[in-house]
DNA sequence: ACAAAAAAAGATATTAAACTCTTTTATTTT
DNA sequence: AAAATAAAAGAGTTTAATATCTTTTTTTGT
């Protein structure tokens, strides 16, 4: 579905609104813990989603990554794109480039159906509904306690 | 999606599955050519889908790669399942291991349900489906004619 | 039996994704 | 001002996916 990369670009982004806020920044190693991510990968990973300005970075002392409330707004979207690229919109389920409403693939209207619910989902979840979520306790986002 | 492999695995299928029967045998060239894939490499994949009992195949002058009736009701999940393995299946969108409807991550309920209809979509379309499909000259395989 | 055709098998090459290490720059605290 | 902290930047390595090339085996038609 998503590239690797992507998937820790999603559970750092998602880790860091949860952690960010009233407790300040969130550092690269605390983040990495905190996902089970390579440190020094994750790093680079956090370093090209603030350059795109998906979230905000401090240097020195007590700094880290941190959010204001717009960069909370953003979507599951925002970041795949940021990350994967368009790829998930565009692509044809047996990679053809010409794949289309006038030229369809044999899959075409039955992926066109679940590709819309897919977007769905990443276009309405956004980074302050999982703080919420992961505040209530019922969710996790990493591999053991 | 699907890896690229999985994606020519999943054309040269379909294309065989449309050309054979009254036309007999066909070939590796010609499934490359129809499909837009390199020639090597397919022939790679249809070796595998061969040995694992998907295609049937013959050496030889008018050899080639074939269907027997009992092959045609196998569905895109089989051939999926050959390439990439049950992944489709078993990972979690953020790809934590432990995800689960006890340890939920945070997407993980509303992917449950999208999930549920790329499973259904793969598993109730038989290349024998395709087949009639492609006849009906809706749906093409080819990036150009 | 022999030559030709075509897939199977084995080996190698290329490319892209994933990951690591080192150095530099910005910020803060003392 | 100096030392410490932490991200940014740059460069390099490893691994896995994708792709190609060569040789061998099987089958068929002459």
């Amino acid at each position: 579905m998503f590239s690797k990369t992507c998937e820790y670009a999603l559970k750092a982004m998602i880790f860091v609104a949860q952690k960010s806020g009233e407790n300040g920044r969130v550092g690269i190693k605390e983040i990495a813990q905190g996902t089970d991510a390579p440190e020094h990968f994750i790093a680079k990973i956090m370093q090209e989603l603030s350059r795109k300005k998906l979230i905000q970075s401090m240097k020195g002392p007590n700094g880290g990554f941190y959010f204001s409330e717009r960069e909370l707004n953003a979507s599951i979207s925002d970041i795949v794109k940021a990350v994967d690229g368009e790829s998930i919109y565009t692509d044809c389920v047996l990679g053809l480039k010409a794949c289309s409403e006038k030229n369809p693939c044999p899959v075409h209207h039955e992926y066109k159906e679940i590709k819309r619910k897919l977007i769905h989902m990443i276009e309405h979840n956004t980074l302050g509904d999982f703080k919420v979520k992961l505040d209530s306790g019922e969710f996790f986002l990493k591999n053991q306690g």
